[in-house]
DNA sequence: GCCGTTTTCGGCCCGACTGTTTTCAGTCG
């Protein structure tokens, strides 16, 4: 989504990067890179804050708010402009490749005059770094590896896979002899929506089983680094796995260390440094003693730090420290507070499983309701017939309440047109318990155009939830473009919930546009959008990044009990 | 460049691994 925060946020990284490749301080380099965090995630939009608003941002002071007004202005900076002209864009994508920071970019440019990954792999090739002090053969061959990584997979991968493939790591790895507790951590555990490398945590007296153990796994493929603590390894799919093992007493800090965020982890350091204590992965400790004070669970490291324990999906330093030490966390919404899905597909539209084989798994996963929705006629490859959906709708009846006692909704996904209508009259709709509306098309309207129809509708007294509304894929489509403010405002005033939609190529609405919609007190529905039995269970991910944009039960429409969601249903503001 | 119960200067998280400059710089998380 193209707002100015995100401008401004790649701004700002950007000449980060361009001031530690130019060798500037480390510390202004990361002062930067903090800056351009918060401004991306900021809820409001900065293009509406003045200076002293733009200070009020957590690590923007009176330089960056300089440079962001003067980019709000103009268009650009002068200094980045200025760094801009001393360093061309391609030297800045060499340090993507991983191995290749700043220093060795720089040695690049300024030695042999390279400025892109093309002209750095066709130097390589023609051995034209032999002399280059610090780029030994080994160096060169690591820059072709990671060359070849960053054409192949951009680097990241989605959750579920990594997901698969830590569920499975750490099963083999806990029927190792000695293992004390084994799990994985890091962005995973955070449920971010693309995972860098797999964090592996072991909690064990000895550390060699489990890396000899991750070594001969069938899924590694190749040993990355094997020292005596740390073992990476890459995985036959191309995904980076660190092991790491710990004695059992430093548990707890370990955990809560290579669960990160790297922002978050810098907060609580600073925390403990302010109270004479060094937290590091093997514990708290007083620095004066030496003593550790704190380290067997996270409970006992937050609990020391003065916290209390943190959710690992908040821990993206987006204010859940100073909630925590307010005492003002939210109760997040868990996977156990959903009461029913209410957009989900069956074999009459593109669904995979007939309406009986979906409605006895949802019934075995204990829901209380449970929303049938194919699609709607304009979405013309799928066929929906006025009969087909009036037919269908006298199975749902039928089978209303005959799994486990189970309400089922009958209801639709209807195609938001580019004006903003859907498929059916209204006396039609009238007849649906629940309609989902969807964009399907026509994905290139201009932001006004857009904003528009997805206003429209909202307005529309028989929709109830937007699906998927930014239609984005992760790592293949971006989001439309429409003022989602404005989106996010009419969601709230006419009572429609916006959908976080679970597939894992999709988690749309993302977290923080839900930390946006949440300003406005928008409701929402966390729901699988599922077209098998086994997308079903993609509800975890949704959760996750239900959670990660900071959601309560009350927050979510289908965590309550049927009677209230039914008024919700309404659209008349009795809820 | 930011920040402040260490408050307008001086610190900014900390440790691991790799390759090579053989005692440490660069990179990573």
């Amino acid at each position: 989504m193209a707002r100015p925060n995100e401008e401004v946020e790649a701004l700002l990284r950007e000449y980060a990067d361009l001031i530690a490749i130019t060798g500037g301080d480390a510390f202004k380099v990361r002062a930067y890179e903090k800056a351009a965090r918060a401004i991306g995630g900021h809820p409001e939009d900065i293009s509406r804050l003045d200076a002293d608003g733009l200070r009020d941002i957590p690590n923007v002071g009176r330089s960056i708010a300089e440079k962001v007004v003067e980019y709000l202005r103009t268009g650009t900076v002068s200094v980045v402009e200025e760094r801009r002209s001393r360093i061309p864009a391609g030297v800045r994508e060499l340090v993507a490749i991983p191995t290749l920071g700043p220093k060795k970019a720089l040695r690049l440019y300024e030695d042999l005059h390279i400025s892109s990954v093309d002209e750095l792999a066709a130097a390589i090739e023609a051995d034209a770094l032999h002399d280059l002090k610090g780029f030994g053969e080994k160096t060169q061959e690591n820059i072709l590896h990671g060359i070849a990584l960053l054409r192949q997979a951009g680097g990241r991968i989605p959750l579920h896979l990594a997901m698969d493939a830590a569920e499975d790591i750490v099963a083999e790895l806990s029927e190792v002899k000695g293992c004390r507790r084994c799990t994985y951590a890091g962005s995973l555990r955070r449920m971010k929506e693309t995972i860098g490398d797999i964090d592996i945590l072991v909690a064990a007296a000895r550390s060699a089983p489990f890396m000899d153990a991750l070594a001969a796994l069938p899924s590694t493929a190749e040993v990355i680094a094997h020292g005596a603590k740390k073992r990476s390894v890459r995985t036959t799919k191309g995904v980076q796995v660190d092991l790491r093992v710990l004695p059992p007493v430093s548990w707890g800090a370990g955990l809560q260390y290579f669960t990160g965020s790297k922002a978050h982890n810098i907060r609580t350091r600073t925390i403990a440094v302010r109270q004479g204590l060094k937290l590091s992965e093997y514990g708290l400790f007083d620095v004066d003693s030496g003593t550790s004070v704190a380290s067997r669970s996270e409970e006992d490291v937050y609990a020391r730090l003065g916290l209390p324990w943190i959710p690992p999906t908040l821990r993206e330093d987006r204010g859940e420290i100073d909630a925590a030490l307010r005492g003002e966390l939210p109760e997040l919404v868990t996977e156990r507070d959903i009461r029913g899905d209410l957009h989900t597909h069956t074999d009459l539209t593109d669904g995979l499983a007939p309406l009986e084989t979906m409605v006895t798994a949802a019934a075995e996963r204990g829901y209380a309701y449970y929303a049938v929705t194919d699609h709607a006629p304009n979405l013309y490859m799928q066929r929906m017939t006025d009969e087909k959906i009036l037919a269908q709708r006298e199975r749902v009846r039928a089978l209303d309440g005959a799994h486990r006692g189970m309400r089922l909704l009958h209801g639709t996904e209807l195609n938001i047109d580019p004006e903003g209508e859907v498929d059916w009259p209204d006396e039609f709709l009238a007849g649906f318990d629940l309609c989902v509306a969807s964009l399907h098309s026509h994905f290139d309207l201009d932001r006004k155009a857009m904003t528009r129809r997805l206003v429209r509708a909202c307005e529309n007294p028989h929709v109830h939830v937007i699906g998927h509304p930014t239609t984005r894929l992760i790592g293949k489509r971006p989001e439309v473009d429409a003022d989602w403010d404005e989106v996010f405002a009419a969601c709230a005033r006419t009572g429609t919930a916006l959908e976080i939609n679970s597939q894992p190529d999709r988690l749309d609405l993302c977290d923080e546009d839900i930390l946006r919609a949440r300003q406005y007190g928008a409701k929402f529905a966390v729901n699988t959008d599922a077209h098998s039995v086994l997308h079903l269970a993609c509800l975890r991910f949704g959760v996750g990044t239900a959670q990660r944009g900071w959601l309560t039960p009350k927050d979510v429409v289908n965590t309550w009990p049927l009677s209230r969601l039914r008024r919700f249903l309404r659209k008349d503001g009795s809820v």
